[in-house]
DNA sequence: ACCCTAACCTGAACGCCGTTCAGCCGGCGA
DNA sequence: TCGCCGGCTGAACGGCGTTCAGGTTAGGGT
């Protein structure tokens, strides 16, 4: 019984970066992998269900290399690697063309890419944030990621593309919004300080 | 030459509420209206350009009365203009079904829903912030408003339907979502100090 | 009264899409 | 050798957005 479904899932990255979400179909990957469209129903439920497995796995191709993978917290003040989840996050959606538009979508429907939330939410509870908050904060900052990758991806493969109307945004710009996000957060922690309040 | 255009918008709008964005179809639209459905692009191009005048109605629909029309400017300081521009925007997504899918939808393509963000701009040129982050700030604001309610409405929508697994998530957590995005734009204002800071 | 213009719409098709289902095939353990 | 079963086929179903040549209708200028 060879597992087919790692190879569709492989395949399906393939499809996805070379002819975009929209061209990622059952039939053309059916056609990539020389099989009928309806094969692929043997080894997923529905493409909804695919396409949360190729998200998850543009997720964890994104994913720095853990040094010991027992060590699950990583080193370094929470705040620190809150920027450090949302960098890797943001890159590894901006790996794959439409990266941004498939991880989001997948995490709004809920049937996968959960690993940047729960990381989040694990450096957030070294924060002294009020257990009440870190909820909140968490959304917020996925919100935020989601959101600014997803148009960031939309205007660099336009301007890759023939419109180049577009003014190229600065680049420091991502570093800027979280930085934004983070000091509201810190704002509300009992223990660490604004910068330089 | 009677227009049409604002009939068929209109109607639109009711198959959304009624059916849903993934039931809002050419077919099922022009059905609605006793009109075959390539009627209807002798009124729009596609539909994307449809469903963007549909989310710029629904967003006029929600906009607030504003008294005098010819004041664009309204009173009251910059931070709580921007939390009523967010509110407003929210609770317009918030007030048809599926109201912030299309919404965000239309607004990452870029062909409608660029109020909201004017606004935005507009109340944050009175903050003292740098030019330069002031674009940052306000798109991180439409990200979190976008991110936040499309959750919410999609939790809503799940809950009001069969499967009520999930908890009610707390109704507060706009409110204090947006005050942590909104503190760390206060933060890098020149003027206003953050608050009991 | 006439016609022209322009908006509006029809009817039919094109080429896609996700999904379902009965049944075939081939290798492998018993 | 037999049976099982995972993997797949072939064919269809009902839908989708979109195009296009041509018919219909209403109004205003002459």
């Amino acid at each position: 019984m060879s597992y087919r479904r790692p190879d569709i899932v492989a395949r399906a990255v393939e499809v996805l970066d070379t002819y975009g979400l929209a061209d990622l179909t059952m039939r053309r990957l059916g056609g990539e992998l020389g099989v009928r469209p309806s094969a692929l129903y043997h080894h997923f439920a529905s493409k909804q269900t695919l396409l949360a497995a190729v998200a998850d796995e543009v997720l964890a191709r994104g994913r720095a290399p853990r040094d010991t993978p027992r060590d699950t917290v990583p080193d370094g003040s929470w705040d620190d690697r809150v920027v450090a989840v949302c960098t890797e996050l943001r890159e590894a959606m901006l790996a794959y063309r439409d990266g941004a538009e498939l991880v989001a979508t997948v995490h709004a429907f809920g049937l996968g890419a959960a690993a940047p939330g729960r990381d989040l939410a694990a450096a957030l509870a070294d924060s002294g944030l009020d257990p009440a908050l870190a909820g909140t904060a968490t959304r917020t900052l996925l919100h935020f990621v989601f959101g600014h990758t997803l148009d960031e991806q939309t205007h660099l493969q336009a301007g890759s593309a023939g419109a180049i109307e577009d003014q190229p945004r600065e680049r420091s710009d991502f570093a800027a919004g979280l930085g934004i996000v983070l000091d509201g957060i810190r704002l509300r922690c009992r223990v660490a300080p604004p910068p330089r309040g």
